[in-house]
DNA sequence: TATTGTTATACTCTATAACTATA
DNA sequence: TATAGTTATAGAGTATAACAATA
């Protein structure tokens, strides 16, 4: 009778993707973030920008207008941190601080000329670096894709 | 004529999420990673451990045996990084570093019984966490997404 | 020469608490 | 009493380089 083959025989990465984590879906999306994040810091990286300065800058760029706050919760960031990201993109002349009239304790965020000049660039690079992450979907399964994380992460929240 | 209502009256969260951002892949997978990380935390806290331990408990404890330098390729982080993660994992008695016969340089990474026991009872809070995270799926959306991401993180990737 | 595991180091990100000015 | 922004600080996560043992 033959021998058991061992288990070595067969190749890592195949023991590792068919193992249970490989359909675990919360370890499926830390994978594909981490894979997205790298893209796109890597496109970010020539206009000076990071995700998450770039994610404040897309913001306000858009004409949203958030206070500090907003922009923290929004951003699940802690508004500590939106403090530091907003003093680096304002001492850059990207965005401004602006007096919210309605309350004099909050500040609303805006974007200066060069700021959405810079936010149009980047979002340009955002978006071939997601066309490399996303390149095994077709459009449409991209957009399923969108709508379902959408729900988990938008829809479902306050 | 009246004056035209200002942007400020449509609530922040809804000006937000209907921004171009709000539509965005990477800004969603971030924002739902980021959701599911601090719920699978939580969960794993009790067993004393975080998602990085429990991935590299979750995957030996699996007998996938997996040298160190596949769990780094695999979990997408530096080599230096699994020596800290296995190192803290063994002396706690839940893993095991075993002499690869085959590449006398290699050490492969097995779980002890209370390492098995350990990562079942971790997996099965880390699945409480989950349906709480994706509670606004389907279980077929739920199935759905997680093929959509394996495409991405696993399918397409070397 | 190249690779595995290791050590050391520095940098980024994240979380927390406390303070101020306003509400 | 509560909230917006700020400051400070510590911890977790990440990235890089160098080294010894082995391929």
């Amino acid at each position: 009778m033959a021998p058991m083959p061992r288990a070595r025989a067969i190749p890592a990465a195949d023991r590792l993707t068919s193992s249970p984590l490989g359909d675990d879906l919360s370890f499926l999306l830390a994978r594909a973030n981490a894979m997205s994040v790298a893209e796109v810091n890597a496109a970010l990286a020539e206009h000076g920008l990071k995700v998450r300065a770039f994610a404040v800058l897309a913001i306000v760029a858009d004409d949203v207008r958030p206070s500090q706050r907003e922009l923290a919760d929004f951003l699940r960031l802690d508004p500590s941190q939106i403090v530091v990201l907003v003093d680096d993109l304002e001492r850059r002349g990207l965005v401004e601080r602006l007096p919210d009239p309605d309350d004099r304790r909050a500040k609303v965020v805006v974007a200066t000329p060069a700021g959405e000049r810079l936010a149009a660039d980047a979002r340009a690079a955002a978006r071939a670096a997601d066309d490399r992450t996303y390149a095994a979907l077709t459009p449409a399964a991209r957009e399923h894709l969108t709508g379902l994380l959408r729900r988990i992460a938008i829809d479902d929240v306050g």
